[in-house]
DNA sequence: ACCTGAACACCGTTCAAGT
DNA sequence: ACCTGAACACCGTTCAAGT
């Protein structure tokens, strides 16, 4: 008795979901509930085991430790954003190839904003991300743009949107614990529209840029 | 005896620096050389106190809590930077104010690798960059922009150079546990540049902009 | 007012023991 | 293989007591 999947129900927090059996899928679901629901601060081994209805420790057979349960989180945010189908479809120029992108990006803030910092702030080493990037860099190639410049641009248009949008996030985060729900949502999508403002005249300066230096291509 | 200034000699660790009195501002210098020497998770009030050579509660009658040291900290990091005499002075566009402001920003996490995720994520609230910020609003309105939009295309470029910085920053006080310190301030330097460059050609996209909202008003 | 140790309620993680 | 409680080495902070 007293498995992870029939706590004793006397003692048990009113947590939504427990019948699902442990598992590195199952723990990953549960620790974005937990952040979206209490905030990434609040999140903890003990504090998610005691969500899951199991011990601390058996979380620890299905994932190697802390750091290792927030880079499932992160690929498994990833993988819902469907940003790394972005570039597998056709797009007809690397402007509407960032944007989509990076708009992929921001949806996954206003859908995760308790995570989406884990998100900006985990290190570019996932094997898809640099698969993803490097779609995008052949895009910019075609172009005009050197391989090397090529980096440097996503690099500069991906630090505007993490910038804006893990600000936005925290915000966004922050006003939960508050109480002005309902005037929210309008102030969200004005900010929003912001982002795109932004990343659009963002993109019209580079393009400037390219066309100053490739003038003779055409 | 075993006061703050004069602990026992065969327990005190080796710290640089500890006949500093006990202060607001000695604490906050001290966890400002504490991040950049042994980065900012290692940083917690016991620590910090035994680095200064006193017990952990003597930290509290300087400071509130963790959280007032953080924004102490900050508060210390913008005085040092001059960022906000930036606006003080005379420049002759909102271009040269916003180009100046940002760069003292970038020195800032040049200077301060360890802790301008500090700064970074801090909230706006504080009153000096207040001030600042509604400076820059007054520039960018002589250049015909309203007060709300100046607002948006400020956030906007403090978006990219937070985002930028931000990533450069956590590379810069992740490559100090590395040995690489021989290549690395070549690369740094590269890597500043392109700061700048997209800094430049975000700049022009908002100039590009104006020009095409207020063709009327030469 | 300033400093302090003990204590409380938390962490992540190791270990030895269970099934 | 999966699960677990006890234990270890940490946190921030409150409290009561010292000077």
């Amino acid at each position: 008795m007293a498995e992870c999947q029939d706590p004793l129900r006397e003692n048990a927090p009113p947590s939504p979901v427990e019948a699902v059996p442990l598992s590195r899928a199952s723990i990953t679901d549960a620790a974005i509930d937990f952040i979206e629901d209490h905030g990434l601060d609040r999140l903890s081994m003990r504090a998610l085991a005691t969500e899951l209805g199991c011990g601390t420790m058996s979380l620890y057979s299905h994932v190697r430790n802390r750091d290792d349960l927030v880079a499932a989180i992160v690929g498994e945010l990833l993988e819902r954003s469907g940003i790394l189908a972005v570039t597998a479809s056709e797009f007809t120029g690397w402007q509407q190839l960032i944007t989509a992108s990076l708009h992929a990006y921001r949806d996954l803030a206003v859908d995760y904003p308790g995570s989406f910092e884990l998100l900006a702030l985990a290190p570019y080493d996932v094997a898809p991300v640099v698969e993803h990037l490097e779609r995008l860099v052949v895009a910019l190639r075609r172009a005009g743009v050197t391989g090397d410049r090529a980096y440097e641009v996503l690099g500069a248009l991906d630090a505007y949107a993490t910038g804006f949008l893990m600000v936005w996030a925290r915000a966004q985060a922050g006003r939960k614990e508050s109480d002005e729900r309902a005037s929210s949502s309008l102030r969200d999508l004005r900010t929003l529209e912001v982002f795109d403002q932004g990343l659009r005249v963002f993109i019209e300066g580079f393009e400037l840029e390219f066309a100053r230096n490739e003038p003779a291509a055409d």
